[in-house]
DNA sequence: AGCAAATATTTGCATTTGCAAATATCGTGA
DNA sequence: TCACGATATTTGCAAATGCAAATATTTGCT
């Protein structure tokens, strides 16, 4: 049968879909949404990223992502620049103001990840995030393979 | 700084968010979506169930689920039973092609269980559900003491 | 140089989502 | 028993989402 509090990418999207909806919750009196602050909190981690990279690293659809980025470009949080060697591509940057939500926010995100990892060992933690990161390096491997059987 | 590869929440997002468009791929020739398939597999585990349950257990915000509930039951799936001693409550029951659509969908779930896990040793498996348990648990308290505090 | 294929991003459109309000039923205390 | 608050589910409505098609630019081939 189905052992469903067994099984990984259920146990995976139901903990992810709980954190997710406290979150927005949060950010909500901001005037972002979710998607905005993964933006955001990934475009501070690296400036001048493109469209593409910014999806590869947050797992934002693209089509979705470049909407998201209409909204914080409207809010004047993000900037969207043309590169100058290669006109396909979409270069983004926080403004000042997108720095200063990120400041804001970042407490509040901070408290998250104790209270997600609250009673947790610091060797469990350590094990969990690299195993997190493992898992999605698997998921993008099946996405390559799907992608390339395609053709 | 805010050093994204390493914030739980954010790695926990993004690898629920590549594995549900993935598997979300999966299901859709079956005609299904992916919090069809949550629901369903959900009730296969346990059948009988209400609606607020069934909420609880997959971390469908229910008005959500609802509609996802309307989907199911057009495509004869599941049905709906008003609870005989509670007026109220409405639990929910597989229909024998529901029951039939599970059995269909399971071995393509047991694949992504494979390939998500790929690599890792049995004992990190282990770590890792017991870990997402936790995690899962962590924010159900905290979504209690936000409800509380707000009345 | 010139054109077809490849790559990056955006947009059209239908579906899904979620907050808030509505509806339906139950339980309790006067 | 009759209101009134509590609980369970559904629905209204606006916003978010994602697939597919459109657009814009570059690269490779001849």
């Amino acid at each position: 049968m189905l052992p469903l509090d067994d099984y990984v990418p259920y146990l995976l999207n139901r903990a992810g879909a709980r954190i997710a909806a406290s979150f927005s919750d949060e950010v909500r009196p901001f005037g972002i949404t979710l998607q905005m602050w993964r933006a955001l909190a990934a475009l501070t981690d690296r400036d001048g990223q493109t469209v593409g990279e910014l999806s590869g690293r947050t797992a934002i659809e693209i089509s979705t992502l470049s909407r998201v980025l209409d909204g914080l470009q409207r809010r004047k949080l993000v900037e969207r620049k043309r590169a100058e060697d290669d006109g396909r591509v979409v270069t983004l940057y926080l403004t000042p103001a997108g720095r200063t939500m990120t400041r804001r926010v970042i407490p509040i995100a901070e408290r998250y990840e104790r209270v997600a990892i609250a009673g947790l060992s610091a060797r469990d933690v350590a094990t969990l995030k690299r195993l997190l990161r493992e898992l999605y390096a698997n998921m993008d491997k099946l996405c390559a393979n799907r992608a390339a059987s395609d053709s």
